[in-house]
DNA sequence: ATCTATTAAGGATATTTTTCTTTAAAAACT
DNA sequence: AGTTTTTAAAGAAAAATATCCTTAATAGAT
């Protein structure tokens, strides 16, 4: 049995954003496994799906807190939920989103995030045709309104879709009115102040490493 | 001066991806740089503004050949033309892109891959009520059709944007249709041949990290 | 013409992350 | 009941990447 002061320092250590990211995939195959009955799994059968390390596997389960037993594996009720509180899939983070154009809409219309514990509450744009409609529900405002509900709602998130001129400004923006992370979708390297999380998905780096790929393939 | 025999070494030793993913952010700002008629830009003028080490900078440069000047930096319009190189902006990749729902639809619409080195030429999708349109000028086709013109076509990348529980066949497809690298937008692990290039954009997995840091810095 | 400040480049160090190795535990089988 | 096999867990090693440090060169200032 491990203390209450381990636990904590356990949780205060940050997960290495490596694992972060993997957990998703982990969810994904441990609710599929639920769906078909399977009431354990071990870390090897999910390394060999998911094309990973058995012993990393385990490390990574260990972050949310699950121990397996020996000879067994995990039990996959307690995996589904242990990765659900792990990210955070309970809670609530409510988002704006400023850019709502091809990419943006997409966003919003993808859903699933929804259930992954962000909810795209509002849309803001500068092209007048846009103001007043919505996207599945989601209204599409003036970005001149944007203090005015950013102050009176809590939002945590801003997504950025806007291309990457309007990038920094709108940053600049989702700052001051108290946004706690950014989502970053515009080619840019944003500077903020360094307590705000930036979290960049640059689709033409993804792009570029195929590319790249490609053409080293030629060569060798 | 350096030896052909040099040149080719240093294209045959793989440029790392992490300098990859660099090299778009690069030739954002250096295009940009160049109209606004700036001729030289240092490395650590880039790195201030991307956030980077100067040091790292330079080492990215290097990688496509490129060499600066001491004390006043690298020529812009030499850095540009060799990110484009590096990038394979000039050369030109075909794609086929399965899953022409919102995400799909948003990519095909998004242009600037174009620019970038690589053309959505066609869709597929399993909804018969898509057959036949187009999106933004590219057809949609149902999937039954992908064999008939992956052979007659030569396509190099696959695009997959489909639920993740296609995904998987979808691939399968694709490799047995002669396609070099797939580009895989569903939250799954796909298992390919290992000549096979795969690049994988889990949106999830950013959102994880997101939310993860957020509950975090709640705790910290 | 000389000096100073700035910069690229190359090597060394440190950090992060993954993989390997060992140990211990427990379930299934004989 | 004892043995074997499979597995989790913890620690060590290795690989990859980023950062730091030093050196050399050169443009611009004095």
């Amino acid at each position: 049995m491990e203390t209450v002061q381990e636990t904590i320092s356990k949780k205060l250590q940050p997960v290495p954003e490596p694992s972060v990211r993997r957990m998703p995939q982990y969810l994904h195959l441990v609710r599929s496994m639920r769906e078909k009955g399977e009431v354990y799994v071990s870390a090897p059968a999910i390394a060999r799906v998911l094309n990973l390390d058995p012993t990393q596997v385990v490390k990574d389960m260990a972050y949310t807190g699950v121990t397996g037993k020996t000879r067994v594996g995990f039990s996959t009720e307690e995996l589904q939920f242990a990765l659900e509180e792990f990210l955070g899939y309970n809670r609530k983070h409510e988002a704006f989103l400023v850019g709502a154009g091809f990419l943006g809409s997409a966003l919003i219309q993808y859903q699933g995030f929804r259930e992954a514990g962000m909810k795209i509450v509002a849309a803001f744009d500068t092209d007048k045709r846009k103001f007043g409609t919505d996207i599945q529900g989601v209204p599409v405002f003036s970005l001149e309104k944007f203090h005015d509900l950013a102050s009176r709602l809590h939002i945590s998130i801003g997504i950025i879709t806007t291309p990457a001129g309007a990038a920094q400004p709108v940053a600049d923006l989702m700052v001051a009115w108290g946004i706690k992370a950014i989502w970053n979708f515009a080619p840019v390297a944003l500077r903020v102040p360094e307590q705000i999380i930036v979290q960049d998905t640059h689709i033409y780096a993804n792009l570029a490493v195929i590319i790249n790929k490609l053409g080293q393939q030629k060569n060798g």
